[in-house]
DNA sequence: GGCCGCCTCCCCCTTTTGGGGGAGGCCAGA
DNA sequence: TCTGGCCTCCCCCAAAAGGGGGAGGCGGCC
């Protein structure tokens, strides 16, 4: 099965060098090159890539940008263009790597990789994997880790909580008022009234809107779960 | 410079069969082996490896208990146990991935690997980076875009917000009530009322504590930076 | 100039919230 | 058995929050 690729890159040059070094792969096969953006997602459409080498910097319309389109039209139309992007740049900023997973990239590496971890990478994300530099896996894990990391001591502070508590905080963090949150639970909203005053004491806040930011802070509520349909 | 490295895993064979092939390489040498989280501890102190290959499954302490002492010594006494950890597992539960980045691995790859690329990961985190297995790395990244991606639908009702409401909204989501948002921005309490009554029905919410839930939701604020030290 | 959006502040009002008690039932552990 | 914690609900009350107006100043835009 050959892995159909695409090169974007606003330098013939530097195209031409990653075409070379991936067709000379018995299982890979570059399908189409495009100058910028633009171009990138027509090519896409004509040429159906399984793989699309994504440089950033380019005039036009730059690679994140691109990426994003490209993977909207994918989610949207469903089976359309079923590619996976790598995103291949000199340089490295967070900002770049942030915007570039948000767009929905599948890769993220800088082109002084040698080309056997670049071959590597072409075939691991169209594996159905991801492959990002070292570097950036390592920012990556550290900005996780750190998500999860403070937790760690504002999770002790909700232990001290009840079991019930820590439901009536969990609706609390939901956006649920006091009657609601009765409703939920099967009690009274005088009840409900008790546990959340108990939780705020327990808790040293003062309200529950402070709740609601403890409750988001030391993960009992982490954002992108919930639908905001308030 | 020569990489030291140990290897920590409660199969004997498993150990020599890794030790073997990473003893094989001209710039890896390995200075140690264990047989379980305690026996890695110990050793660690005495051999002071550059790498530990850790297996989760053993007796005694599993591999991430162990990752997670040895690596908060390193951050407490800081320059004893400088060493870096790569989870080495046949299993790859999501469960395990999440406690051993927050124990504070550098990588987490799969036993079936081939050779060369667990010397490839065993230089990469030697270097300063870190490694995952293509999968993994896949899910981080899904995980990682989930928590950006919701925020952008989100984020487009945020557009709807005037400058100061943003600045109240940002306020309520610290926890602030009304005075102290009057007081940190410089303005009068009904103006803050009238900030707050707006940014709720501009963005279709009830109260403060939902509008925490949407910042928090839409990326305006982001659990893991704030102090809760009400 | 006139219009409009934004920021600022004021009034009055109702609802919600949070604090301070008290009280009964239930269950586990001393 | 009795004590203590937990869950349930009640009372009263003060403070805060939220909704509904109105109004003046200010800067841009047509």
């Amino acid at each position: 099965m050959m892995i159909r690729v695409m090169v974007v890159d606003d330098q013939a040059l530097v195209r031409r060098g990653f075409s070379l070094v991936l067709d000379n792969e018995p299982d890979i096969e570059v399908v189409a090159e495009a100058g910028n953006g633009l171009e990138a997602i027509e090519a896409a459409r004509e040429y159906q890539p399984d793989i699309i080498l994504m440089d950033i910097r380019m005039p036009e319309m730059d690679g994140l940008e691109a990426t994003a389109r490209l993977l909207q039209e994918k989610r949207t139309e469903a089976g359309d263009t079923a590619c996976r992007v790598i995103i291949l740049t000199t340089f490295d900023p967070d900002e770049y790597v942030f915007r570039a997973l948000q767009a929905g990239a599948s890769g993220f590496v800088l082109k002084d990789i040698p080309p056997e971890a670049l071959v590597e990478a072409v075939r691991t994300v169209a594996d159905g994997g991801a492959m990002l530099s070292p570097g950036i896996t390592q920012r990556l894990i550290s900005q996780f880790a750190q998500k999860l990391g403070t937790g760690r001591n504002l999770a002790e502070r909700l232990e001290r909580l009840t079991t019930r508590e820590r439901e009536v905080l969990a609706a609390i963090a939901d956006g649920k008022s006091n009657a609601e949150i009765a409703e939920a639970l099967f009690i009274g909203p005088a009840t409900v009234k008790t546990h959340v005053s108990s939780v705020l004491s327990k808790l040293g806040l003062r309200d529950r809107a402070q709740a609601v930011v403890f409750a988001y802070e030391c993960g009992l509520a982490t954002a992108g779960g919930r639908d905001v349909g308030f």
